[in-house]
DNA sequence: TCAATTAGTTACCAATCGGTAACTAGGTGT
DNA sequence: ACACCTAGTTACCGATTGGTAACTAATTGA
């Protein structure tokens, strides 16, 4: 059965169009996408991320906890570390999040390009 | 020459990063979504967008035009009509809006019953 | 002349988001 | 006892986002 037929992002009160607002966020896209790369803890998260606050981080963090796209593990260390890694959920997502921050790298100058013609049109 | 050495999306100033932040965001997202479909007018995106309202839309058609997502036309009707379509480079970016999109629909099912597995172990 | 249609725009306000700085809490080493 | 480390949390406040409703502007058809 076509799922696209239960749910649908367009409707404004649908489950999936909440989920979709919150997975199209730009905290949640960078914490994926760095989490791809290594499992991490709350401090180098930070630092990866330059401009979260630890406040933000920790917010987002917990949502996607809830979600099933992260696993939080207290390591038994002195001081203590907690382990911020992706499930397979997470995983899924984090294949999409690398291919959008990928693009951005990639593409950035074609936009700054098209800005830079509009800007010039609109001048006229 | 690879991009990723001059564009890097977690340094907090970076183009690339504003650029991820302005496409990392539900209403863009959605548009992009619509577009990919079929070209549409304004009074009908604002019907197939359940909850957007007219400022917004036309905020977020502005900024995607001038960054090269999409191309207005002015239809010479009566009444007026203007014709919203992707660019080719739009079009690029349609490709992960869709994944996300689709994915969203499919898997929603999946992360509500993470949140109820989660909220029950909360409650012990 | 007047209502209707399309495509917005504007002023005003409410809600949400997010930064800062200081704080808690548990444990370690000196 | 005291400073230090990790991992947060909290109160407070400013910035940003976004909704509402009413408005403009151009054109058409009755």
């Amino acid at each position: 059965m076509n799922q696209a037929l239960k749910y649908n992002i367009y409707q404004q009160h649908c489950p999936a169009r909440l989920f979709f607002e919150k997975i199209a966020d730009k905290w949640v896209l960078l914490i994926i996408n760095i989490l791809a790369r290594e499992t991490q803890h709350f401090n180098l998260l930070k630092k990866s991320i330059q401009g979260i606050s630890p406040k933000v981080l920790s917010q987002k963090l917990k949502m996607l906890e809830r979600d099933g796209f992260i696993a939080r593990q207290v390591q038994d260390t002195a001081p203590i570390r907690v382990d911020y890694s992706l499930t397979p959920l997470g995983l899924e997502v984090a294949k999409m999040a690398y291919q959008l921050k990928d693009w951005a790298e990639s593409n950035i100058e074609q936009v700054i390009y098209a800005q830079q013609r509009f800007d010039a049109i609109q001048e006229q």
